[in-house]
DNA sequence: CTCCGACTTCAAGCGCGCTTGAAGTCAAGC
DNA sequence: GCTTGACTTCAAGCGCGCTTGAAGTCGGAG
């Protein structure tokens, strides 16, 4: 098994092993997600390594992060190292907040479907469906979807507002 | 407030009051996500049901649905009523499963984290996280993640493959 | 040696969800 | 009448995360 290291990778092997195409391994090197070498004959080899970092990148994508971000957080971890203990924690506390955040927003999102399957509205003023995709994202974040009468419905010269055709 | 009628509105009222961008409203009717009728002038007027339509839209984005996907299930829905409990029943139904799926990915990706606070790794063969990221994505759903050996890893010559640089 | 497949670079393209810009029209106020 | 601003169409552009294609090189087998 003469020139075939298992400790370094080709493009190829990366490929297979990481579940992403080839392509997709040279557009992350060409983003510093990854680093390799070269042989002397110009091909990339890649360290074990890279196989982790691979493997964060694509768990900081499911956790909603671009490859940007995910660039930034992998520059705070060792680069051909495991993290340690301490590194990783920092890390993981982060995430866990995103997900805490998207999970709290899902459900809120399930709790007002649940709520509209109620009243089987959409309501233009009291659906929180409605509002939700309304304006309230564009206000920021925060618990103001029950009740929010939107600034512009209030000089509204007709009888109910929410009496559409 | 002779023409300045309140049941229909101008594509500028639509944007202001959905939160969209007119040409976002413009996109979205050239999708048949919404629908116009004409003045004289070749001006757009929408139904006030336009905002309940876009009030959709946002809410399926933010299910994870596409335009496309977000069209389909509009259509069948009624074009200018609010819909019946029945009609509403079936998409919310289904949004919740699409939902509760969400939660519990983000629910699983919550854990594995943990798991990794514990072992501090990101470990080859034995992190959940890695092994998520690897293929247990590309090969259906499902649990796998917990012990997964991956098939590569089986033949390696060398004593641990996880003992890296 | 040839052959062949895996590799190289670079530019361009794609799909989605829009935005931007140019060039023109409409409609209300003065 | 003129000005102004909101509207019209159409084509092109953008940001992200890649993929595809062309044209060329490397490297191991026969």
């Amino acid at each position: 098994m003469a020139p075939t290291r298992h400790d370094v990778l080709t493009i190829g092997q990366l490929a297979e092993r990481s579940g992403l195409a080839a392509s997709a391994l040279r557009y992350y090197e060409s983003l510093g997600l990854i680093h390799s070498t070269r042989t002397a004959g110009n091909q990339r080899r890649y360290p074990r390594s890279a196989l982790r970092r691979i493997a964060f990148v694509r768990a900081a994508q499911q956790v909603g992060l671009s490859l940007d971000e995910a660039r930034a957080a992998l520059a705070r971890l060792p680069e051909d190292r495991a993290p340690s203990t301490r590194q990783w924690d920092a890390v993981a506390a982060a995430w866990q907040h995103r997900i805490d955040r998207q999970i709290a927003e899902l459900q809120l999102m399930r709790a007002k479907l649940t709520g509209c399957i109620g009243c089987g509205c959409l309501s233009l003023t009291r659906c929180g469906l409605y509002n939700a995709a309304d304006r309230a994202g564009a206000a920021g974040p925060g618990a103001r979807y029950l009740l929010t009468r939107d600034p512009d419905t209030g000089p509204e010269p007709g009888p109910d507002p929410d009496a559409e055709s």
